[in-house]
DNA sequence: GCCAACGTTGGC
DNA sequence: GCCAACGTTGGC
């Protein structure tokens, strides 16, 4: 079993549109190589995920997602009102790829960027790491146990 | 709104 | 295949 984050920004969909959606809901959109590659490569049914939320003051993890899709091809590069729409994705080999979730966990208080700074064991979490931007990133066992561990802390 | 970092594009 | 220009991400 793989263990990644996926980000998103709350304003476009957040963990309250998953919440609401009452099972697995498409993550689609994701348009960067290496995230196609960890989607149509490595994700599989059964794999666990941080759900992240970008671009908010604080940014942080809000809860936990399990992964119910090997990757397919996302709809959305085929549909041209879409933001996503990729004109030269070709249809009989399709460039970009998506994979569906479903909520787990919602945590009672996100765990901010600044709570994953103050624990030297995740000093090299990916997320942190000065430049990264890749929406759906891979996260060690031992890391996302230490996650956990804050949470749980904090949850008597 | 700033800006560092990095991915993508396209001319050559 | 190089690399400069441009666009995007995303924390601050």
């Amino acid at each position: 079993m793989n263990r990644w984050l996926m980000k998103t920004e709350p304003d476009c969909y957040s963990i309250d549109d998953l919440e609401a959606k009452g099972g697995p809901d498409i993550w689609d959109g994701c348009r960067n190589y290496t995230v196609r590659n960890f989607m149509r490569d490595q994700m599989k049914p059964g794999d666990l995920a941080f759900l992240y939320h970008s671009s908010v003051s604080p940014a942080g993890i809000v809860g936990v997602m399990r992964v119910t899709t090997q990757g397919y091809p996302d709809p959305t590069q085929f549909e041209p009102s879409h933001p996503a729409y990729d004109p030269k994705s070709p249809a009989d080999s399709p460039r970009w790829y998506a994979v569906d979730v479903e909520l787990i966990e919602r945590f009672p208080d996100m765990v901010t960027l600044a709570d994953l700074r103050s624990r030297p064991e995740l000093a090299q979490m990916l997320v942190l790491q000065r430049g990264q931007r890749l929406s759906v990133m891979p996260v060690k066992e031992a890391e996302w146990n230490a996650v956990l561990e804050i949470v749980r802390a904090r949850t008597p």
